[in-house]
DNA sequence: GTACTTGCAAATGTTTTGCATGATG
DNA sequence: CATCATGCAAAACATTTGCAAGTAC
């Protein structure tokens, strides 16, 4: 769980400015959802301008705030709390996203790169499938 | 390891019509070394529209010959060999891209899946690390 | 000959950039 | 008040689409 009142507080220190625009963006963020496109972000914040938008979303990136999801090769999508190691499970029907705290490749991971010689740097792990709500929501009749 | 030219002369059958154009993209995908973008397999054919070799890119993605990276977040890159089920090393230095034909993840797969009530389509598993050359290479010295 | 394909160019959608104006510390 | 951030609008990309002309079978 993310402590989102605590977070919107702490993310002004991250830039070097703390300005209205950059809040605006921060707490919209934070209070966010699920995950969203750069662009629903840019449409729900109207009194924001899409560069500010665009930047500040790079720079919460950076800080590793949000993690960016490619989903099904359409634009990316940005989801809250990047700062720790997981993956995520993402419903293709609804378009939910679970994530998943354990990380239980780590062992195969180091294998892999063992054998082939590499130097890691580190890994990503999506998981596809439907949820339990649009299974059960549809599974059971029809 | 992919046999090359036979592919080339299979895959014309996989189209309704085994026009000029579809051969020339195929057998270019078919002898690329690593892989590419839809923009530079389109530098590479001036001969070939962009949009056939958009269309051609799409088919084969289909028909799992070709698989789509989502490496960085920029635009997609393609790699011939998806129709086994496998996953991708990148090399973060110089990009090279090593397929991993074992899948070691299935059971933590599976685990977490169950765990949350999905049913499971599938799952995308990318590594990133620098290769034995780029380590060797620059490692030693400095 | 018919139906499917091509290639162009325009449309679409997303992200980045230049630059004058405005706000912050 | 110097510096950094904003917002606009244009540029830069990547990809898709409509449609007339061409080609495979």
């Amino acid at each position: 769980m993310v402590d989102r009142s605590a977070l919107a507080s702490v993310l002004q220190l991250g830039f070097s400015r703390a300005t209205g625009p950059r809040k605006i963006v921060v707490e919209t963020v934070v209070a966010w959802e699920g995950h969203f496109s750069a662009e629903e972000l840019c449409r729900s914040l109207p009194q924001v301008g899409r560069a500010t938008v665009y930047r500040t979303l790079a720079s919460l990136q950076e800080e590793g705030v949000i993690c960016r999801l490619m989903i099904d090769g359409r634009a990316p999508r940005y989801l809250l709390g990047g700062t720790q190691h997981h993956h995520h499970m993402v419903c293709t029907q609804c378009g939910a996203v679970q994530d998943i705290a354990a990380c239980g490749v780590d062992d195969f991971v180091d294998t892999v790169a063992e054998r082939f010689g590499y130097e890691l740097d580190g890994h990503r792990l999506e998981i596809y499938g439907r949820c339990s709500t649009c299974v059960g929501g549809e599974g059971a009749s029809s």
